[in-house]
DNA sequence: CTGGGGATGGGGCCC
DNA sequence: TGGGCCCCATCCCCA
């Protein structure tokens, strides 16, 4: 499905002030350091929990992200399968999905850091990463101006060469690169993910960490996404409201639903 | 069927 | 400029 998230969209002015919420624990961050291997990860203070909303956001149907509305035809999907979560998807379109399952990788390690572009066997995901990038390039590319004209060479588009995706800064590229190439990967299963946050998130399922608190109910969760969800389930008025019955939901995704049931068809 | 939890991906922002 | 974090978004699964 189209990762319509893809597209930046300015809902607020600001973000939540997490930084307020009630301190937590720091043993979260106790985590196994062996499980980072391109990043030993700083502690943080102060960004636990417990977010104080004052108040209620509402999204009706009608301003709900465009591409909640539709199912974002307009934004092109990478090749292969992107719901990476489904367990039973065998990334249909090769290439770059090679590091990119879900499932526990393959014992061999002379498939798993194998490029997906040139074939060369790597020792490590580091290594593999490092080659990887050797395949991406930067070119010049033609730009039409608000007069019409066209200019080449005014602005350099940075091209993945795992995707169809450009960025106009090599640091983007680099940081999506990392999406293809998954350097972060847990020493307990072996999955790797692009980001280091990512993984020690993952790395939480592994040792049953949750560092995020409900202040209302006993319930504590591995992810601040979570909490914040779920404290929408303490809310009476929640955050996403249909705009047909007025209806209100804790998350998008049963807006979503219910709008595509038979009470709001048309919404 | 619905609501909620778990897990995860990625762009933007901040330092 | 790059790393780290925040937030949003979504899918899957289960009660």
């Amino acid at each position: 499905m189209p990762r319509s998230f893809l597209v930046k969209k300015y809902f607020s002015n600001k973000k939540p002030n997490y930084s307020e919420l009630e301190s937590q624990t720091d043993q979260r961050y106790a985590v196994f350091p062996q499980c980072f291997p391109l990043d030993d990860f700083p502690t943080r203070e102060g960004d636990s929990v417990v977010p104080n909303y004052p108040s209620v956001l509402v999204w009706t149907a009608s301003a709900l992200p465009l591409s909640f509305t539709a199912e974002s035809p307009s934004i092109p999907s990478p090749p292969g399968p992107l719901d990476l979560s489904s367990q039973s998807s065998s990334s249909s379109s090769g290439e770059e999905d090679d590091c990119r399952t879900s499932d526990p990788p393959s014992p061999d390690p002379a498939d798993r850091f194998q490029c997906a572009h040139c074939g060369k066997t790597c020792s490590s995901p580091a290594v593999l990463s490092r080659h990887q990038l050797t395949h991406c390039t930067a070119s010049p590319q033609t730009v039409i101006t608000t007069t019409g004209a066209t200019s080449t060479s005014t602005r350099a588009a940075f091209h993945c060469k795992h995707c169809p995706k450009e960025y106009n800064s090599l640091g983007a590229l680099k940081m999506h690169i990392r999406s293809h190439t998954l350097p972060c990967v847990c020493t307990t299963c072996g999955k790797a993910f692009s980001r280091p946050w990512l993984l020690r998130g993952h790395i939480r399922t592994h040792t049953g960490e949750r560092p995020f608190s409900c202040p209302h109910c006993n319930r504590a969760f591995a992810d601040r996404s979570n909490l914040r969800a779920h404290l929408q389930t303490h809310s009476e008025v929640k955050k996403y409201q249909c705009g047909t019955c007025s209806r209100t939901f804790s998350r998008m995704s049963l807006l979503h639903k219910h709008t595509l049931s038979s009470c709001c068809p048309s919404v």
